[in-house]
RNA sequence: GGUCCCGUAGCUCAACUGGAUAGAGCAGCUCACUUCUAAUGAGCAGGUUUCAGGUUCGAGUCCUGACGGGAUCACCA
């Protein structure tokens, strides 16, 4: 049993022979003791002044002594106001840190037989990766990660949206204007080759949208159509997105290209294949390098038109009803949202009905029970409607359906926006933070010993870190404000930080192993000190940690559990010399301490897609 | 306008899910490297947790209402 379940058994036990009175399990409050008193758990005696008829400090006194009695690791007890601070024996310490030291894996759950399914990234295929994307994949990437570490069986999947008039946009403007351009031919990543011909389409398309505000059609049409009060720049700016679809030419030639690929026209869909393929192999890069996979590929081209037999089952059940038109809808009024489209009237998909339909297909592949979608938070009010539809529907994986759902990326200057040209782009934002990694290494002057190539994957894991650290850090539901100056800050609260308590460690223990130090005398350490027993709590949390991550699918509870842990480090290697500790039994069990720290900074790290360099 | 999310130090973020005197980093000002690597540590300064009520032993956290910011309310995806 673990040490909180005993304490809290006992309190139980205390109140019952005590008092007389029963109380649940996880009624019992017990919380890290503030560091600021004595003590490594702390009760809060307050709800039990009833049932027990006694003033809070009293009673506190009371169940001190009956625990100090009955609970054998609890050593000793204080009690300030109503908090009774319990202190656990410091050989219930030793046990722990001799047991858990050398391992690796401490803090991650046994294998629970749950299979779970993490989507994210899914990108469009018509522009590059961005800052977005960023936070989209690595919060995907950690989640998935931390399930496993708790314990789940986890498949790693996107849905590529890989058709429609986006894609065909770009297409269409390297038909016209890019003379047969290809990657190996201009020297440009493939991703962002067709991102600058879906540039190229708007700047042609807005050229063409203002000469037709000026021609006799568009000043007509302006002064039949607007209303009072309006201006021609406000009416125009409404109007744009019916002037795609209605008067232009560009974009009668992209729809008619979407037409012709849905039909499958061969010259059309090799185009798409050809130019999808640049871009696969450009976002392979950019996973690369960020160091994120995928176990399975949903791509949109064979998903489109899935669901509609969950539409006809729907029907059947009077889930779903259809209008005159023949459109067919769901009402989920009674749940406080609207009525909602399922299927058009002229019987093809909506985005909804794919979303059913992959999530049944995605049922059918892994049989996964919970499924957890990492999309921005603008799509809140569609994940509600999809979970509460495949609810209604009695699907059998519909109760675990989970959106993670994370605010945009603001820059300091505001909302990022491609056509102003503010967008961050994210092979740019990981080549910067390496060089700012390289830069700086190079001023220190220092780790000059190694070998070029060495060198560079140190800069790359220290670059990586600073910015990984500094997004998944944030709670993922706040919007947060992106300051590129900052993502590449080495010091103070962030990734490069927490590697230099492990790099720190990691050059103590080389050290020691010359010496051959006799780690079994570390039993014989007389007085755990306080900050060595700070760390030991610390390192103590790990576990519930890591399951409360994934119970609330959090990563940065991670980022700042181990930048806690981390500072932790730093102040009592500063304040305590390890290889020459005052005695063997310190050094040995400062070295058991220090091996431990290193190694939950590396688990921790890693469930963030952070790597440990050897030396900084 | 309806619904949902957010509001904590000048800035970027925490606060163990209702617990003790709200904590870090950055920016500013001091101090500490011939020492196990200073990408570090110590100190100063910075707060009416947007505001007003309520619930209770106790509220940044829960409830109500304002105010401010954002998202969403398509036979788009």
């Amino acid at each position: 049993m673990n040490i909180l379940e005993t304490v809290k058994k006992g309190v139980q036990d205390a109140i019952k022979n005590l008092y007389q009175g029963e109380i649940a399990a996880d009624a019992v409050v017990l919380n890290p003791t503030r560091k600021e008193f004595e003590g490594d758990y702390t009760l809060v005696v307050f709800p039990y002044t009833k049932m027990a008829k006694k003033a809070p400090p009293v009673l506190a006194e009371e169940v001190g002594v009956y625990l100090k009695e009955n609970v054998s690791e609890i050593e000793d007890y204080n009690v300030v106001k109503g908090f009774l601070n319990l202190s656990f024996s410091d050989g219930f310490w030793k046990e722990f840190l001799f047991q858990n030291s050398g391992n690796p894996s401490f803090g991650k759950g046994t294998a629970n037989g749950k299979k779970v399914m993490v989507e994210f990234s899914s990108p469009n295929t018509n522009k590059p990766l961005h800052l977005g994307h960023i936070r989209n994949i690595l919060l995907g990437w950690s989640s998935a990660k931390i399930l496993e570490a708790a314990g789940n069986e986890v498949v790693k999947v996107q849905i590529i949206n890989d058709r429609g008039i986006a894609i065909c946009k770009s297409m269409l403007a390297w038909q016209k204007f890019g003379n047969a351009e290809t990657p190996e031919s201009s020297g440009t990543k493939g991703d962002h080759l067709v991102g600058k011909y879906y540039v190229e389409f708007e700047k042609q398309f807005k050229k063409e949208y203002a000469n037709w505000q000026q021609s006799e059609e568009g000043i007509e049409h302006f002064m039949s159509h607007k209303k009072r009060e309006q201006t021609e720049e406000e009416y125009f700016k409404k109007y744009k997105q019916q002037y795609f679809n209605e008067n232009s030419v560009l974009g009668k030639e992209a729809k008619e290209m979407l037409l012709k690929w849905e039909a499958g026209e061969e010259e059309t869909v090799n185009l798409w294949k050809k130019m999808n393929g640049w871009v696969y192999e450009g976002f392979d890069t950019t996973y690369k390098k960020l160091g994120v996979e995928f176990d399975k590929l949903y791509y949109e081209s064979n998903t489109y038109l899935l669901g509609k037999e969950m539409i006809d089952k729907g029907l059947n059940n009077k889930v779903f009803f259809k209008k005159e038109d023949g459109s067919v809808w769901i009402d989920l009024t009674d749940a406080k949202m609207d009525e909602k489209i399922v299927l058009r009237s002229d019987g093809t998909s909506v985005y909804i009905t794919q979303d059913l339909g992959t999530a049944n297909l995605r049922y059918q592949d892994f049989g996964v029970e919970k499924m957890v979608y990492v999309v921005a938070d603008e799509q809140n009010y569609h994940f509600k409607v999809l979970f509460e539809t495949l609810k209604r529907l009695g699907e059998p994986y519909a109760q675990n359906m989970h959106h993670l759902s994370y605010g945009m990326v603001d820059l300091p200057t505001g909302k990022m926006k491609s056509r102003e040209g503010t967008v961050v782009d994210a092979d740019d934002l990981v080549a910067e933070v390496i060089e700012e990694a390289r830069t700086n290494a190079v001023e220190r002057g220092e780790i000059v010993e190694i070998s070029q190539e060495e060198r560079d994957t140190i800069y790359r894991k220290i670059g990586l870190a600073a910015l990984k650290f500094f997004i998944i850090k944030v709670n993922p539901k706040k919007r947060m404000i992106f300051d590129p100056k900052e993502s590449v800050d080495l010091q103070g609260q962030t990734g490069p930080y927490v590697q230099n308590a492990f790099v720190r460690i990691q050059s103590v223990l080389r050290k020691a192993q010359l010496d051959s130090v006799d780690l079994s005398l570390a039993g014989g350490y007389e007085k755990i000190e306080t900050q060595e027993k700070e760390l030991l709590n610390q390192l103590f949390t790990y576990p519930s940690i890591i399951q409360q991550a994934a119970d609330e699918l959090d990563p940065s509870a991670i980022a700042n559990y181990c930048y806690n842990l981390a500072k932790g480090y730093h102040k009592f290697y500063h304040d305590h010399s390890i290889l020459k500790a005052e005695s063997e039994a310190a050094k040995s069990f400062r070295l058991q301490l220090s091996k431990m720290v290193a190694n939950v900074l590396e688990s921790g790290l890693d469930l963030l897609g952070i790597e440990m360099p050897e030396r900084m």
